[in-house]
DNA sequence: ATCATATGTTCAATATATTGGACATTGACG
DNA sequence: CGTCAATGTCCAATATATTGAACATATGAT
């Protein structure tokens, strides 16, 4: 039911579901924070957090730095990700297809996946455009903002889709919202297409791209183009072109474990 | 008291501390594991780790791979990872320092830290060589085995370093055992000069080169070339050099927080 | 068929983790 | 000076998480 943080009821937390809750939010922050200002923000009792951030101290996971005893991640999560990245070992072949992306075509290229139930960008390569476009990486963004977050979906019924994206996502950052039934259509087209386009909903003056990577038969990742509106128009087939040949050959070695 | 993990008394297991045991556990193996290898290999009860693998898989902390409900280290450990990394922006200056390094003496070049109380590298560029001599990426060994190791712990007092390293550490992957007074000498010896160089005693071909990245008072990483013994010897003085101007490169920008 | 092993699920007991609130300290401010 | 806000520590009460053991199922060997 819950995906990752909820402080409804009146109950306990547990410890294991609230320390990923501080290590999360201090993801979100960016920055170190003490474990006062910690409580504060995320709505939990100060001496549980003060608590669960001495047992995460000790264990390497957050890491005193910033002064006046703040903390932020720490080593331990640097190599468990790190791992987790050797093990997938996408990170080297999508840097050279982002590369080649973007020479092929000039603009802002960026590798997408969910994060829970948002859309992050995992890597990115800017353009050649003098302005910039783009969210920043690791930025949780929800999904009806993105073109990708239509594919990212699209292995999900409707029932599914609609109990996995927070209600209050699909307002947009104008403060308008998008018809729920609006955005399944897209997503179901975008899942038939293999690819989706639009107008940008976040600003008014881009056109992405995205295409799935897929792998065990869903859409696991998606290449995106962030292009100036008239560029994209006026390229939209070749642009096209290339992620789906950039996708392909990403998509074409999934998952592989790595020997050792 | 504890460093991190401790099965001993006959106590209850605190949820977090399982939890981070398992991720450190399928880190070691690299390798995805059944709930039911898990509990068994750490020794923890069957229940407690169906428990808490449920509730890491339901965070993306631990994800179903390999099939037959086996799971690895999850996406979000890679998303928390690349924080830390993006935090601590050393990554890039590193690999270019070990490209460099590479590059000036063809040889292999580590950029080695600790993790809990084990060295480990963290990042390596593979010499023009053709004999593979070192340690994988993320692979825990023991402090004494290493070069490095006199250089990472020479901020602690002998009692604490004694404290910090586990006893059993100190016997060599021979068998022999490492005097620990011996130890702390070469600690003292290293500290003052600055760096550490010794024939390996995890083999018998190499010498091993570690000078200290400074940070804050004292050697947050090391930079390491590992050598066969004649070429390492030949090249003694210049090797140093090298070895210094690149730590120095790399210490001289430290830990500066990102701004967003 | 019988046994052994590996794997996953369920459940009740109790050891303990989480929590609210009291307390201590510091610094800012009028 | 007194007051307020921010920060950190401490502690007892109780809601609950951890655990051992029983149970269920599958597979393979003998």
């Amino acid at each position: 039911m819950d995906a990752i943080a909820d402080d409804a009821g009146g109950k306990r937390a547990r410890g294991l579901d609230r320390a990923f809750e501080i290590l999360d939010f201090l993801r979100q922050k960016r920055q170190a924070l003490k474990p006062n200002e910690i409580a504060a923000q995320i709505g939990a009792p100060r001496s549980s957090v003060y608590e669960l951030v001495n047992l995460l101290l000790r264990n390497g996971i957050l890491e005193f730095t910033g002064g006046d005893g703040r903390v932020y991640l720490g080593r331990k999560l640097y190599f468990l990700g790190a791992a987790y990245e050797n093990h997938f070992d996408f990170t080297r072949e999508c840097e050279a297809a982002l590369e080649r992306l973007a020479g092929e075509t000039r603009e802002t290229a960026q590798f997408c996946m969910l994060d829970g139930n948002k859309y992050t960008v995992v890597h990115m390569r800017e353009g050649a455009r003098p302005f910039r476009i783009s969210t920043d990486i690791g930025q949780s963004v929800p999904i009806p903002w993105t073109a990708s977050g239509r594919l990212l979906v699209a292995h999900m019924t409707d029932e599914e889709i609609l109990a996995f994206i927070p209600p209050q996502d699909f307002q947009l950052p104008g403060g308008e919202w998008l018809d729920p039934q609006a955005f399944l259509t897209e997503v179901r087209q975008a899942g038939h297409e293999g690819f989706f386009t639009f107008n940008s909903i976040v600003d008014s003056f881009t056109h992405c791209f995205a295409v799935p990577v897929m792998d065990e038969g869903h859409a696991a990742a998606t290449l995106c183009l962030v292009t100036p509106r008239d560029d994209g128009l006026a390229n939209r087939d070749r642009y096209l072109a290339c992620l789906k040949d950039a996708a392909a050959s990403l998509g074409q070695a999934p998952t592989r474990p790595k020997r050792s």
